[in-house]
DNA sequence: CGCGTTCTTGACTGCTTTCAAAGATGGTGG
DNA sequence: CCACCATCTTTGAAAGCAGTCAAGAACGCG
């Protein structure tokens, strides 16, 4: 029996990520606990807002995985990005009234509305990190098309675990370059362009050489530096968003 | 021997994109012009920005095609999006400092400084026609992302030329059915992660069947609705961005 | 007219998919 | 506590789409 979830806890993910993509005051790190203590809880395979449909209010994840989807008429189904604890979702770029992709719960998950930033002077931190978090969110788009338009099988694995591991450790959910990896084969195979039964035997052969180790759905990378050079693989530039 | 341009004739092609996105005022249409009487010119294949230096003032591009594009160590590279006449570019969706992804001239190019957006309530149009234009870059990258990830050559190349077909109708560049490609065949691979060879066939076969014709840099469309029904295409909702 | 780039084509290789079916695994109810 | 079912993982064999290598043809620019 797990225990049970207080507000508090599922907070946390959002609460570190966001304080690192800026520095917010006490007032909006309150406002973010606040918010996650009415938290939604979805299962898993649960269409959070449909492509085309009103896109609805900007949200937070605070546990669990979600998706942007594309659907196919004959089944096939793209995984364009995925959205990780701490990450907004709900809205595009822009303020679009439509949602320009499914979003899905691919885990079951926990999230909250997003807290409206304030405009002022003061505490416009809050601003600041879902600007940040928009931006990172394209350079994640950008490297997904590199990697699915150029990679081979082994490499887009590689390089979607760097960046998974990066992406989760930001948020406090990954350290000892390990993280915890609960999708299924098949839906990894959706977002990386290929089948599961090629993810599967892919998965298998790292494991032979010792790539990685993945047990008990969670990922261990053996020599991140090393994986990293096999893929040209750069950790998101955060550095260069904001001016530190 | 062509006519020179004039800068008059350089804008149309922006100006008609960026009205018929937002309504613009008679200030606005000329800003428009104005920046575009100070174009700039760029060779083929010479870089705007590299992925990683500081991103530089927003552009609109006049003339010519260009792409963002990511560079692997080994030689491969990807194109990830494209930027058509009308297009804004230099800014990610938010005003980040960096480059996300190098920006080059894949043709001869004209490009000119954007206009700022005034702020106040009045001629907001350009701000608003920006924010549209951001909010179609992203559409275009997610369905990037679904063409490489689960479509098949063919497929690729016909969703491809679906949407290159819309975008340039936009500007007016396009009509009955058929659009200017200047592109070689190699750079058409890198964008939809085949190899020149393969495209190279592939159009072809497309040419025999009698779904395309392509000659002297001008694809034909035999039937888009057809086209479309084969790769599931729906043009861009467009429609659903403002509130009209 | 000549040279470099781009387009074509052929033959061969191979990565990835497809189809099928046999194991694991985990949750549920008896 | 165990049987049972659904889902997920693993494996094999065969087919196919796309890549590689190479070379000749066509095109376009100066």
């Amino acid at each position: 029996m797990k225990p049970r979830l207080d507000s508090a806890q599922s907070a946390r993910a959002a609460e570190l990520r966001l304080s690192r993509l800026a520095r917010l005051d006490d007032d909006e790190l309150r406002a973010v606990r606040q918010a996650a203590s009415f938290p939604q809880r979805l299962p898993a395979h649960r269409e959070l807002v449909a492509e085309g449909a009103p896109a609805g209010e900007p949200h937070i994840l605070l546990e669990g995985w979600m998706g942007r989807i594309r659907h196919f008429s004959d089944g096939r189904r793209q995984i364009l990005s995925f959205i990780l604890p701490g990450d907004r979702l709900g809205v595009g770029q822009q303020n679009q009234p439509r949602a320009a992709a499914t979003v899905t719960a691919l885990t079951p998950v926990l999230l909250c509305r997003a807290p409206q930033p304030r405009s002022g002077r003061v505490g416009a931190g809050l601003a600041e990190a879902y600007a940040m978090s928009a931006a990172l969110e394209e350079q994640y788009m950008l490297r997904q098309i590199a990697r699915i338009g150029r990679l081979s099988a082994h490499e887009r694995l590689i390089d979607w675990m760097l960046e998974m591991y990066d992406r989760l450790e930001l948020a406090g959910l990954a350290e000892a370059d390990a993280f915890p990896m609960p999708l299924t084969q098949e839906a990894l195979a959706d977002a990386l362009g290929l089948t599961s039964v090629h993810v599967n035997r892919t998965l298998q052969s790292m494991r032979r050489e010792r790539l990685i180790e993945f047990r008990s759905g969670v990922i261990q990378l053996s020599d991140p530096r090393q994986l990293a050079n096999m893929v040209d693989y750069r950790p998101p530039t955060m550095a260069g968003l904001s001016a530190r």
